[in-house]
DNA sequence: GTCTATAAATGGATAGAC
DNA sequence: GTCTATCCATTTATAGAC
């Protein structure tokens, strides 16, 4: 059960792929994937450019690798919710499920919002997310149909906002912080219904 | 009342320094700061890379002067809020004096959110955004303690969901688009404080 | 104010030994 | 699986003519 198809874990000496994606992905979110020359990978590895392309294709492939692990989950969350039987259970579904994805996975999807389409590979990506929002935005608008949330806000700047909110997360959520991530779920979909208000 | 300090705009062709900084900022949001290269600046502005020189003396110092433009701006929308009499019109205040800084100067702000700290200019600018945080903080605290924001949330997590909200709108609001930036201030304050769940 | 030409450094990536 | 050494394209920036 401990090993999949991947190259098994014998606890020998040297890295493994998955070592490798896992810190570029940090680095990647520290200074910018732009910003990162694969020699800065590989000075905080330890190891020269060499070994680490025995074990990637290319920075890019890094890159790559991440955004299919955000784009995954966030998709898999939207056909979750759209199981659901109503719309209120949808759209609350699908914000749930969001801030789920981002904290779990916080940074493969930090790399995914930072992105600006210069490769086919990161216009891709955008592609994909853009149909996730859009398929979103009619969650919104459904509920909006269905009076539960304000018909007088266009159902497109509704979504943006609600996931300008959830998805600003992943500038501050670490797994180690002192925010308890269903807690903070709990609080965004609060936020976001109910407002910061307080109420007698 | 038409020339500052600046050198005087004269109709004459060529390129000036003013319209060389607001298109490198765009360029810069278009592609990214790191993935931009001064040839696709000068590429885009019909000028080669000695002209652009003449007029700039590095590609950060294009950077520099968005940054301050940016972070003077929301600085200043601080200090006006701070100014009010009352908790709530200090808060709402920069609520929407944040709003307002973000669509008048959204290519200066959106390079300003996107800074990941890589160089000293970057790192003094995101100190200085720190601050900025720091003091919309209290801000929140005190509409806390005067029971006019729900006090069960932490306050920096609070804030950082409101300015989640605020700051999203860079990455899709356009000055030639369909949204109002004055509704879409009403909007983001009504959204925060009140929530997005329709009410009776 | 703009040009051609070029410097000096760094980028991603590879060859081939061990 | 990691190394040294290297290739070649591209980077920011400058020199000096017009």
């Amino acid at each position: 059960m401990m090993s999949a198809a991947e190259p098994a874990r014998r606890g020998r000496p040297g890295h493994d792929r998955a070592a490798i994606i896992r810190a570029g992905v940090q680095i990647f979110n520290e200074q910018g994937y732009e910003a990162t020359s694969v020699s800065d990978l590989t000075g905080r590895l330890g190891l020269t450019k060499s070994a680490l392309y025995h074990h990637v294709d290319s920075k890019e492939q890094i890159l790559q690798i991440a955004l299919e692990d955000a784009l995954g989950g966030l998709e898999q969350a939207l056909t979750e919710a759209l199981s659901r039987p109503t719309a209120g259970e949808r759209l609350t579904g699908i914000i749930q499920g969001a801030v789920r994805v981002l904290t779990e996975r916080q940074p493969q999807v930090t790399l995914l919002l930072r992105l600006r389409g210069n490769s086919e590979i990161e216009a891709a990506a955008l592609t994909r997310r853009r149909s996730f929002d859009h398929t979103v935005t009619q969650l919104v608008r459904e509920a909006q149909s269905e009076g539960l949330v304000r018909a007088d806000l266009d159902a497109g700047v509704a979504t943006r906002l609600i996931f300008g909110m959830i998805n600003s997360v992943v500038e501050w959520y670490r797994p180690d912080g002192p925010v308890d991530p269903a807690l903070l779920s709990e609080e965004i979909l609060a936020v976001t219904l109910k407002g910061l208000q307080s109420r007698p």
